[in-house]
RNA sequence: GGCCCCUUCGUCUAAUCGGUUAGGACACCAGCCUUUCAAGCUGGCAGCAGGGGUUCGAAUCCCCUAGGGGUCACCA
């Protein structure tokens, strides 16, 4: 049992949370609660152009709705405070400081144009872009004659030009790079903003975190980030990299591939814990089988010795099947809850059914969901329960009520079912098989007919449950109404 | 292009120190159930990237090749 583990999932607030973000923020957040440790928020914040307090909000809202709680962050303070990275600029000054009068760092002021120059030089000669450490050489006396010149000037790090640095990796083991391969890297942008790589180190550092477990795209930056680190005089934490989520092509996932964040999900209607299920089982596996876990049993089951190495593709169809999973065995308070808000969005029930008729919705919602996935298409699914200008499926129509005697089955459908008393499953069940009997029509005949004049459509829960809970008047309102329409001239 | 990582069914993965008919899940296909069905049940198809070694024995260890991904920003 490893004591004190702090692990930390640091969102730039500049765009929403999206699903390789929430993976690896399960990951920290798994591991957190198996060790008994602490989860902490850190807003990474230093892109003034792009950030936003709307996509900060969003993110939060985000994780609130999957319920993975933190227990440092926005909103909830710690010991470490603050937990935004622009409100902890005097710190990262403070370090930025220490180094440059250690002759760690030094600034530099070269220019856009300088550095491209450099980049191309080496291209040319097939060797890597590196700064060509121009400005490590200037005396204190030049750069204080620049700076009062008003020139713009960057902050960066000596890295040493010999040996290697090794990343010991808690997934991929030991990894090494050659410090030759890294130029200085900046620390400190002309706006006076940390860049990434420094405060994320003076961070780390700073708030304690002992592990840090990140998508693998930051392996290759680590080194430097040990480098700096190395400077400062900090003892590296842990790494964990975790494997990227590619796109179906293989590719990065992007927009195009379709919905990428938390809330597009949401809108679509999965469940947090179908999402966290799946997202949990992408790049790793409890072993034993496991597939369908409840959260509690994801925090006693993981581990980062079972997190595998290679890149996962993201797979919508498996998400899906366990959002259904989900959907089938939610509680139906709950599912219904969940349900409400997307009834409401598609004018299926107004704001007063919501409030006021709960429990047939319940019904409704209950009987719906057994062959659907998703709750968008619970409600898409409900629709007739509570609208009557349904539209009829067309090929049903040519089937079923475009076809000689059609209009004397619905007749007689009508008259038997005006008479079943109570409207329940088992009266209406006796009366179908009573009038099968009696015409000689078999069920796999009436059945289809009856569901296409009731609800527009060929495919749906159950008949007879479906016809008890829309109750007896509707019922025989929309026999009616489909002979109305469908069935023209002698019967 | 340099550097780094990765490679088991179409997809996610199991097989933790070499010995398995290479297991499970999604998807797909078939059958069953049923009034229908997108649900459920049963069954089936399908994989160790290729080549060399090491070994009595390799998916597992080593090397090479190929392929995929990441990274080389005053973005994180």
């Amino acid at each position: 049992m490893q004591q004190g583990v702090r692990v930390r999932f640091a969102p730039s607030p500049t765009g929403e949370l999206h699903i390789g973000g929430v993976r690896t923020a399960l990951f920290n957040w798994l591991f957190a609660r198996n060790k008994g440790g602490s989860f902490i928020l850190r807003v990474d914040d230093t892109d003034r152009q792009r950030s936003s307090e709307e996509y900060l909000q969003s993110i939060l809202d985000s994780f609130q709705w999957l319920n993975l709680d933190w227990d440092e962050g926005p909103g909830r303070g710690g010991a470490y405070s603050p937990y935004r990275q622009a409100e902890r600029l005097n710190i990262y000054r403070e370090e930025v400081e220490r180094l440059l009068a250690q002759g760690k760092a030094y600034t530099c002021f070269c220019t856009a144009e300088e550095l491209d120059a450099d980049r191309d030089k080496c291209r040319r000669l097939g060797q890597p872009p590196r700064y060509s450490g121009r400005c490590r050489s200037l005396t204190t006396a030049e750069v204080s004659a620049k700076k009062e010149k008003g020139l713009n000037y960057v902050v960066r790090a000596i890295t040493p030009d010999e040996g290697e640095t090794i990343v010991d990796d808690l997934i991929r083991g030991k990894v090494t790079f050659e410090n030759k391969v890294f130029d200085d890297p900046i620390i400190i942008k002309s706006d006076g903003l940390p860049t990434y790589n420094f405060a994320s180190v003076v961070d780390d550092s700073k708030m304690e975190i002992t592990h840090v477990i990140r998508a693998e795209e930051h392996l290759s930056n680590t080194p430097r980030q040990q480098i700096i680190a190395a400077q400062l005089g900090y003892a590296v934490p842990r790494y964990a990299h975790v494997p990227m989520i590619l796109a179906p092509d293989h590719s990065k996932l992007s927009k195009r591939h379709g919905a990428t964040s938390v809330q597009e999900y949401r809108e679509q209607g999965i469940l947090p814990e179908a999402l966290l299920n799946y997202l949990a089982l992408l790049g790793w596996s409890p072993g034993e089988d496991r597939e369908i876990m409840s959260i509690n049993e994801m925090v006693a089951l993981f581990s980062l010795e079972r997190v595998s190495k290679n890149p996962a593709i993201y797979d919508l169809q498996k998400l899906t099947w366990l959002n259904g999973h989900y959907l089938r065995t939610g509680k139906p308070e709950r599912i219904t809850a969940m349900t409400i808000p997307f009834l409401l969005k598609g004018g299926i029930i107004s704001e007063n059914q919501a409030l006021h008729e709960r429990e047939r919705i319940g019904k409704v919602v209950e009987m719906v969901r057994e062959k659907v996935k998703t709750l968008a298409e619970v409600a898409v699914a409900s629709r007739y329960f509570f609208m009557d200008d349904f539209e009829y499926d067309q090929k049903g129509v040519d089937k079923h009520f475009h076809r000689d005697g059609a209009g004397l089955l619905l007749q007689q459908i009508e008259d038997v079912l005006e008479k079943v008393n109570p409207f329940s499953v088992e009266e209406i069940e006796k009366a179908f098989i009573g009038l099968s009997e009696e015409i000689e029509v078999p069920l796999n005949k009436i059945n289809p007919a009856t569901r296409l004049a009731i609800t527009g459509r060929l495919m749906g829960p159950e008949l007879f449950p479906l016809l008890s809970l829309l109750g007896k008047d509707k019922v025989i309102e929309r026999i009616k109404k489909a002979r109305k329409l469908f069935i023209t001239g002698n019967i």
